[in-house]
DNA sequence: AGATGACCGAAATGGTTTTCTGGTCATTAT
DNA sequence: ATAATGACCAGAAAACCATTTCGGTCATCT
């Protein structure tokens, strides 16, 4: 197998067990089967490494979100669960949820970059599959870019912070029924 | 003057000139020209008289609410402008900037406890208002707690977070008009 | 030509000593 | 008698410094 895979595999690997800080390059190499020069042959540093597979990250998460769209259903309901899905996905992947726990506890600035960068994507993401139905003209002609930072951290504050804060889950469809009164009743023509 | 209002003010200073944890009791002592002891006659501790200052600082932050309510006035006029006053309090209020900051690089406990009590504090008057509203008809019969959760958070996220993340500060006609078309048209009857 | 690990300086860690500070209480002042 | 005070204490935080660790380089080796 390629040692570029091979490398980033060990790092992914290490960066999920152990966190950005706590991972060594020479850890990396060792996972990884090469010397640890080899590594700086393939990746200029180990931030740059990170990145590569935090990018990686995203595209895996878009995929998920992408494959519950479903262009015969409602703006809403494509929304409710490509954010859901991205949302869970956030938890549910363990490089991902290390990352997110770093962030907190550490503030390993390298890793906070990267939280920005991913949740930047996520807007343009969004942003796009927004813009898509304004033109289809199934929701008012608005500002994407706002909206889908409205609609993220809408659903960042139900689903995570309300969490954290309360101890308690609101229910899905507690959310799904708040949001359809609220912003979504607001958007659809 | 009496002592015990004497010890706050002097209190009040110090924290809003050097954050909670770099005030030491002797110092407000000092500044009250009383005796460090005395403090502990009115104040079980330096957390209790923290407290004390914190819902003051609610209590101040609340009047400005208050002032810029107009019962003639839309639901939606109320909310945005009373949300706009409380989010300009947090900003230029010293004392509770200074909070924020220092919850924000030193995570001390004690600050960070006293800002989630601000927050309910500042939900439960806007569940209130809500609530009001609701009674006279004029908006849908919603959940007033998570409709002021959403409300605090949307702004929130418009007015601190996307200047804290993008460096520019998004016109207060254009938060209020995407708000508008989304959250309130959602609500008003 | 590509891979490697010994090597380097800077940064992190950990252990020890010293200083600081919240809170108490015996003493003093009223 | 009651209220105020500041010296005092124990534990927490800071300062210090010796030692280790780690990202990145490069001379050497395959």
């Amino acid at each position: 197998m390629d040692r570029r895979q091979e490398i980033i595999e060990a790092a992914a690997k290490s960066f999920t067990l152990f966190g950005y800080k706590a991972t060594t390059m020479e850890q990396v190499a060792k996972i990884a089967n090469v010397g640890k020069g080899t590594i700086y042959t393939f990746f200029a540093n180990k931030e740059i490494l990170f990145q590569e597979i935090a990018m990686s990250l995203v595209r895996e998460m878009k995929a998920e979100a992408d494959a519950v769209l479903d262009v015969s259903a409602s703006f809403m309901d494509n929304a409710h669960h490509a954010l859901m899905k991205m949302l869970q996905f956030r938890e549910k992947h363990l490089l991902f949820a290390k990352l997110i726990e770093e962030e907190k506890e550490l503030r390993t600035p390298a890793v906070k970059q990267v939280l920005i960068r991913i949740e930047s994507e996520i807007l343009s993401y969004m942003a796009t599959l927004i813009q898509r139905r304004i033109d289809k003209g199934e929701i008012r002609d608005c500002d994407a870019e706002l909206v889908s930072y409205l609609l993220l951290k809408a659903y960042l504050a139900f689903v995570v912070d309300w969490h954290e804060l309360h101890g308690d889950m609101i229910p899905e469809e507690k959310i799904l029924n708040l949001f359809k009164e609220t912003i979504f009743r607001g958007l659809v023509l």
